[in-house]
DNA sequence: TCTGTTCGTTGGACTAGACCAGAGGAGGTG
DNA sequence: CACCTCCTCTGGTCTAGTCCAACGAACAGA
């Protein structure tokens, strides 16, 4: 853990800027997965804050799934990774690995555009507005799993429409490197039949079944992040949800 | 709020006891949504315990969705159920009532049992233990929407296998009565095509498409609780999420 | 070599205070 | 009557400690 100066923002509470710090470290890759944070007391120690407060930022974060604590040993990075940031919803790429498929992607679209109503809806946006659209098709062992279509606030990333959407690249990882992270989203899935473009591209018969779903993203300060539209080959796609109370 | 001793297990942290007890008298009905509950203040004079004390109880039924708190004003009993106790999902009864569709419910088995092999896969249970069996054709406005089969642990809900399944009996609420509370759930959805007893069921044809939902709910314990297998007809039917990373 | 015991470190629970900011009611003033 | 100020209540943040329980490493003894 580096020794960072603590208080570089006034105003804004102590055990937040611990718990930023500590999620930029985890973030940037300076800390990883099983590594040990430091104790309470040390914290305490180091930045000058009571105990009580630097037990406040680690326990925020072990909610948020990013440390998890064990009494006697200490506060670790956590292995797994909230679901790409979000709890509850497993992504593509997880789903996938877990099944063990390897996922890819093929790019099919990818522009700098005037928001259209529907996207100024979904993302609070002015008359004007700029968004970044991304069309891809989902692949798993190099078979069409699903059809997808993202759109995001250009001004919030630069530089995403230039960025190569083939392979591997993850739309979430490629964010949480900037270290921009969802917060919050609303997410609907129904069933419903394959048209003629979708047919042709996932590699079924018009009037397949197809899983819809469509996500609208928030960010901590809650304005919206993304909205996302994607159509799955029912037959070869099952969701997880994993719900927690806690 | 009741003017209840607090001590009354030792052993049990003090939080944790004044957690349960105002859970329990929202459980109870003694409070109803939008109640003010006693102020931290309040709380750590009448029991006896620091401020801090106090609100680690209502922090966390804040986190856990029971309580909304108010800067300056106060703490006060939700008015969203948490989704019938669970954060993320949408129970049929919510999703039909949030559509203006009044839902209701046919029962079609009902019964206590052996506890098969899945279901004792699904409920952790030895050879020989007993299961509730609910069997229950799901209506929106009257017109079939969903068949439902739920498997819980009998020793764990004792009388359920005698109580009426029809009209807007719901599982959760039943539950919650008897102060069960859902603390985590595995949750998967796929497509799946009608078959012939599903068919007649529900009034589609054969090889309609389903959503095929199935549950794994446990308490608070961590012991599992209810396994529920559900084909929702997907004409009439689209599932809500919310997400939410705190 | 194995088996306890001891001890330092960690997180968990708890106390008794402090100051701040937002909400809202009670009064006073125009 | 309308408006403003002040005072009290609330939750939000923070301090500087205490004691406990669990873990694990170092150590001592059979």
């Amino acid at each position: 853990m580096e020794y960072t100066a603590i208080r570089p923002q006034r105003g804004l509470p102590l055990y937040l800027q611990l718990k930023q710090m500590i999620q930029t470290q985890i973030a940037s890759g300076v800390m990883h997965p099983g590594d040990r944070v430091p104790s309470e007391r040390e914290l305490s120690d180091r930045f000058g804050m009571s105990r009580m407060t630097a037990r406040q930022a680690l326990l925020e974060l072990v909610r948020e799934g990013f440390l998890y604590r064990e009494q006697g040993r200490g506060t670790f990075v956590a292995h797994r990774k909230v679901n790409q940031g979000l709890l509850g919803v497993t992504s593509f790429t997880d789903d996938m690995r877990a099944r063990g498929v390897e996922p890819a992607s093929r790019g099919l679209e990818q522009r700098l555009e005037l928001a259209d109503q529907e996207a100024r809806d979904h993302l609070e946006l002015d008359l004007g507005a700029m968004v970044v659209r991304l069309k891809r098709l989902r692949l798993g062992d190099g078979r069409p799993m699903a059809l997808e279509e993202a759109v995001l606030p250009a001004d919030l990333v630069p530089g995403l429409e230039e960025h190569s959407l083939d392979g591997d690249f993850s739309l979430y990882a490629w964010l949480r490197e900037r270290n921009i992270f969802f917060q919050r989203a609303r997410q609907t899935l129904e069933a419903v039949l394959a048209n003629g473009e979708q047919a042709e591209l996932l590699g079924v018969l018009v009037g397949a079944p197809l899983l819809l779903l469509e996500r609208q993203s928030y960010g901590q300060d809650g304005q919206p992040l993304e909205f996302v539209r994607a159509h799955y080959r029912a037959d070869r796609f099952k969701f997880f949800v994993d719900l927690t109370q806690v």
